[in-house]
DNA sequence: CGGCAAGTTGAACCGCCTCAATGACGGTGG
DNA sequence: CCACCGTCATTGAGGCGGTTCAACTTGCCG
């Protein structure tokens, strides 16, 4: 995934290998990190999917953002004192971790690993900048279409969206957490979308029925995820 | 500021000056970058406030955060291809610019400087995640009373905040599009706040009558901007 | 067949918005 | 020195988007 930003030469590659531990197959709604736990390591999704939260002490949930295979997980908060947020599994996973303590030794041999680690921060705070602005500036009918485009965009940079839809295991509290809205309200508003003819989401699949319909709805913008780092610009 | 993350050797304190060009002087409500333009470059607040923001078709305007002192402007799409958002001076500000082509050479020579710049972006999208939360998962006078906290805790950082409150010129139409609010609304939580003999902002001036009563109600926990990097564990 | 999680729908309520008007302040020019 | 202006703050009345509470359905799994 981190090769979308540069080009690796052969020793960044194996420095980077070094780093990735053993595979872990984890279950569905397994917690993999806590807010406020000192210690932090830092994985990679390779299958499945998950969601950064943070919780309020009444028990109120905001997601953060999704991940799918290929995100790193708590990247955030790997080089902060104590992490800001939980992740949780949504489905089965697939994952792999890293050390922050090996992972700073290596960033010192290997400086491009650390630009292009930046490069992924960059693009994940660009994608939590735009559900700040689905919750702050539209409303809940653009917000909720923004995500689902958003979403698809990203399964299909990583090869798992197809035309027209895509498998989609959120459910309709994991989109209201997300969205800040109630679950009741969401199901309104997905009714809507089917009503509009826009798109509809039943039963672990999105379809999508009007794409340039959604887009416009949801002033939907591709460059925020579009990019492929700085390969453009070989220094 | 970046030297809060790490103690700078001198060869690292040198590349770093070498990096910044000549201080630059700009008047209040200056626009320093464009969403969506290509070439981006980078500043350093050095003296006065500025916002960072999105606009949307319709004209609505989502602030993302507010920068003091001591910030990065244009940190986060300082890596990718183009700017997702924009970036204004609030009040009249002295910044310094640097280069993107420049900064990536100097990475690679000089490894911790590239952990220290991913420490400040960290802490940046800790601030994104939290009005995040401000905006979707807590009432309006919660939401402002933990943003008007953060921004005093930030200034104490810094230098610039005295206990009991702090210069604040922020208008109340800003501080409605950070929260997603009407002006209209901001000052009737205002008053609210002054009612309640928690804090009340007057003439460019925060004063706070009840930190710990405010503190309660935001849910406001200081961890995350709290850290000064991870100096606590040397290598 | 029983049980639980997720989705669906209705009715009443409230937080925040919209529209509209007025007041307070600092700057500027005559 | 005052009249004028633009910007920001303040307040009221009415309306809408989204919430809350409650009930019922659907689908999945043992």
């Amino acid at each position: 995934q981190l090769g979308r930003f540069i080009n690796f030469r052969e020793d960044e590659l194996k420095g980077l290998q070094r780093l990735v531990e053993p595979r872990r197959k984890v279950e569905a709604h397994t917690q993999l990190t806590f807010e406020g736990q000192g210690r932090q390591d830092c994985y990679v999704l390779l299958e499945g999917w998950a969601a950064c939260y943070k919780l309020l002490p009444d028990g109120k949930r905001q997601i953060i953002n999704f991940s799918i295979p290929g995100d790193f997980l708590g990247l955030r908060s790997f080089l902060l004192r104590t992490a800001d947020h939980s992740v949780v599994t949504l489905t089965q996973a697939l994952v792999s971790q890293f050390e922050q303590q090996r992972v700073l030794e290596t960033l010192e041999d290997l400086p491009r690993l650390g630009a292009a680690i930046l490069w992924a921060l960059s693009r994940e705070e660009a994608i939590v900048v735009q559900h700040l602005v689905n919750i702050g500036r539209r409303t809940a009918i653009e917000g909720l279409a923004h995500l689902l485009l958003e979403i698809g965009q990203r399964l299909r940079v990583v090869g798992l969206g197809e035309d027209g839809g895509y498998a989609c295991p959120l459910t309709q509290e994991a989109l209201a957490d997300a969205m800040g809205l109630t679950p009741i309200h969401v199901n309104r508003i997905l009714r809507q979308l089917r009503e509009r003819g826009l798109a509809s989401l039943t039963g672990r699949r999105l379809v999508i029925h009007d794409l340039a319909g959604l887009r416009e709805l949801a002033d939907f913008n591709i460059a925020y995820l579009d990019h492929d780092g700085i390969k453009h610009k070989p220094e």
